[in-house]
RNA sequence: GGGCGGUUAGCUCAGUUGGUUAGAGCGUCUGCCUUACAAGCAGAAGGUCAUCCGUUCGAGCCGGAUACCGCCCACCA
């Protein structure tokens, strides 16, 4: 049979193995006449030195120009060999010539050509591609000699017609880069075909789940055009085929030990197989074999199947599915419940990294330079399923960045908890430990905190809730991102903030402690949070909390520690408000370029709850938005900045209000509600969208009109006042 | 030749069943060395979601076509 030969590795390698490369070739037209002197036929080919091989030409049946040469005999060039026309459906009449040369030995479309004719194989190419004895006076030459000689003595004899450039895929041994051979050679095939059925079915049925789903069709498809596996490698390591052979009869028996006699003539001359498998058959049964298989023991009842494998998309055939089909053939069951396929990380360019190619980048130097967690972290968060990862110096240093984030916060945390009466650290910790029963809630604090807590708490307990879910479905991209965003710009950037005071004041001994519990539980859930993604330095961090100095190890502990009853909605909503508030002065002094001056601003709402949220917090709305004094008001403003339709505000300092700027400021504003209004108004007046989009979609446009339109509404009477 | 994926901000990419104003990191610009963090803080600019057609009350997302780009599979000399 033909198979494909690796002339540097000295053995045959499967399909699977052999890469495709575009190569720039060409394609010769070459004359071969006929025996009787009268005319010739010319052939195409991209590899002359084959015809030296040659045992016929092949032309389609249906060919007009050729039906009267089928049968006819040719004289084959530099060889002076006798070979037939024949017919042939395979060929196709508008290549080339339509006329094809059959080298049965050395390609597998001759093979099978020559099959179906009766035509006789000959080897001219060796087991390390020199030419043989059949092919005369080029045997010993290197392939790319032969070529070279044989073009020449074809031009001399006035018999190579023509030369065109022609792009050829040539089969390169995935190994050593190798251009394969196709040889005949006698070699141990798998019959694939009643492996593949079950293994199709499990995968169909469900009882074995591919993700993401798209390679689940990659892989079915592979599995209905199955070929049979050549599975034997003429290397001198790896598992020996267990095959005896018969030096006497012939007889093949294949048995675990030597049978020491021949099961059919009784000879005592046994030839041991010297050919061992493909690595990858072993690599097949390594499920279960690595159990104790074909034992029946505890480990392979207990670990077989397993739940989950993963594996590069890369060997997703080479192994996955052989993986599949050999469980299957030999223990009835599939040897795994989910396969999941990550992403490759790719060098810059997105090429696949590769020595001869010389852009792998050593991970061990990156994580030396960057830290390991912020490799790793920077891998997860890219890792969209389905898609490559292309690797980036940059991304991985603002995961660094995110790392020492980690740690500063830390710092923070622990430098102030360490200023502490040893008394009242000790009532700290004795808070923490007391709130860690189910699931941690906010512990009562002064109101100003306790609207942070709650905040903060809730958050926690969405994220804990979201991370969850995507790890379930393997969105690690997902998880990862959710928790960057939490730790980084909700818990730093505001909660943090926002209880700076109280946890860097000196607290006395009839103070409450629960803020600085409140705290610690809440950043040792987010610990617990990054920890699969950053595992060292949570680790380490952990340790350094209130009573997990001497504890094992935070990898050993829940996952989730906040409760889900700490959702709460109305503290978010009030917390919403503030933060818009601080955001908007912040936005507005930057746009007055009073960014680093103390200023004093006026805030107004016509509804109660807000001018109370604000009067509570006003301490840290001066502190987060940078003002000197703030000044609640019911009503309404003369030029306000309308942060919501239910509050606005002013910027209060010596320089005169600009009423020119003011009046160009709302009325773009103005211009940009009414666009929104009459978009709308526009989705809204439509019947069928009244009808048909869901209840709630209807009502949440509804009041986003509402909102619109009121704050419109104050926009103009703004406007109206200016004059 | 068949199949799959991609095309979203200057760059690298998210965007899970269709639903208000499409997000992030990096880069750029402005102001800050504010006693956790300048590897940082507070702001800003920047997008006709490749193109066209269709389905829908409504499309970055669903369907079809086109154009580039990438990958996998394949026995066209």
């Amino acid at each position: 049979y033909i198979v494909n030969w690796c002339p540097r590795c000295g053995t045959a390698v499967s399909d699977l193995e052999v890469a495709h490369e575009e190569r720039a070739g060409k394609l010769w037209y070459i004359r071969y006449p006929f025996e009787n002197g009268s005319g010739y036929v010319t052939v195409a080919t991209t590899r002359p030195e084959t015809m030296l091989g040659d045992t016929a030409v092949a032309v389609n049946p249906s060919d007009e120009r050729y039906r009267a040469a089928v049968g006819r005999q040719l004289v084959l060039p530099l060889l002076k060999r006798v070979i037939p026309i024949v017919a042939d459906d395979f060929v196709d009449p508008t290549f080339g010539t339509g006329a094809v040369k059959v080298t049965p030995a050395h390609d597998p479309n001759d093979f099978a050509i020559a099959s179906r004719h009766n035509l006789p194989q000959l080897k001219v190419l060796d087991e390390e591609a020199r030419m043989t004895e059949a092919a005369g006076p080029y045997q010993g030459l290197d392939r790319y000699k032969a070529r070279e000689q044989v073009l020449g003595d074809l031009r001399a004899a006035g018999l190579l017609e023509k030369e065109d450039d022609y792009a050829l895929n040539v089969g390169i041994c995935s190994r050593c880069k190798t251009v394969v051979e196709p040889i005949l050679s006698k070699q141990w095939f798998m019959k694939m075909q009643p492996l593949a059925q079950p293994a199709i079915r499990a995968v169909e049925e469900g009882r074995i789940r591919i993700v993401p789903e798209n390679y689940r069709k990659i892989y079915l498809d592979w599995m209905y055009n199955i070929h049979d596996w050549c599975i034997s490698r003429q290397l001198w390591w790896g598992h020996r085929i267990p095959v005896w052979t018969c030096r006497q009869c012939g007889e093949v028996m294949v048995s675990e030990e030597s049978p020491g006699t021949c099961s059919k003539c009784a000879g005592g001359s046994l030839h041991p197989e010297t050919d061992v498998l493909d690595t990858w058959f072993s690599s097949a049964l390594w499920p279960f074999a690595t159990l104790g298989w074909p034992e029946d023991t505890d480990d392979l009842r207990r670990y077989y199947p397993t739940d989950l494998m993963i594996m590069g998309f890369d060997i997703l055939f080479f192994w996955g599915a052989r993986m599949i089909m050999m469980g299957l053939k030999f223990t009835d069951d599939v040897p795994f419940r989910e396969l999941y396929i990550h992403a490759l990380v790719r060098d810059a360019e997105r090429q696949k990294m590769s020595k001869t190619k010389g852009n792998v980048i050593d991970p061990l130097e990156v994580t030396e330079q960057y830290g390991t967690d912020a490799v790793r972290f920077a891998l997860a968060i890219s890792a969209a399923p389905g898609t490559d990862i292309a690797f980036s110096y940059d991304k991985i240093e603002s995961y660094r960045n995110f790392a020492n984030k980690i740690w500063n916060a830390s710092r923070f945390i622990v430098m102030n908890l360490q200023k502490l009466a040893p008394e009242v650290r000790n009532r700290v910790s004795a808070a923490t430990e007391a709130a860690s029963k189910d699931g941690f809630e906010p512990l009562p604090t002064d109101p100003t905190l306790a609207l942070a807590d709650q905040w903060m708490f809730s958050r926690l307990a969405t994220i804990t809730k979201e991370m969850e879910e995507a790890f379930a479905d393997y969105r690690f991209h997902e998880a990862s991102y959710k928790v960057y965003h939490f730790f980084w710009h909700e818990f730093c950037d505001w909660y943090l903030e926002w209880i700076k005071p109280e946890i860097t004041r000196t607290l006395g001994p009839e103070d409450s402690c629960n803020a600085w519990a409140n705290l610690l539980l809440v950043f040792e859930s987010s610990l617990h949070l990054l920890h699969p993604f950053m595992p060292f330095i949570t680790e380490e961090l952990w340790h350094r909390l209130p009573n997990r100095g001497d504890e094992v190890s935070i990898s050993i502990t829940p996952f989730a520690l906040v409760s889900e009853q700490a959702a709460n909605s109305s503290a978010e909503s009030d917390f919403e408000n503030i933060r818009s508030l601080v955001v908007a002065v912040r936005n507005a002094k930057a746009e007055v370029g009073l960014q680093k001056e103390k200023v004093s601003a006026r805030a107004a709402s016509e509804d109660a709850a807000i001018l109370s949220l604000f009067n509570t917090h006003r301490q840290t709305i001066l502190m987060l938005a940078g003002l000197e004094a703030l000044e609640v008001t019911s009503g309404r403003l003369e030029a306000g900045i309308h942060v919501t339709s239910a509050f606005e505000f002013q910027l209060i300092y010596e320089k005169q209000v600009d009423h020119d700027a003011e009046r160009s400021r709302l009325t773009k504003e103005r211009e940009k509600l009414e666009a929104a209004i009459s978009r709308v108004k526009k989705q809204l007046g439509n019947r069928n969208f009244l009808d048909r989009a869901p209840e709630d979609v209807v009502r949440k446009t509804e009041n986003h009109r509402t909102d619109l339109e009121t704050q419109f509404q104050k926009v103009v009477e703004s406007l109206e006042r200016l004059g």
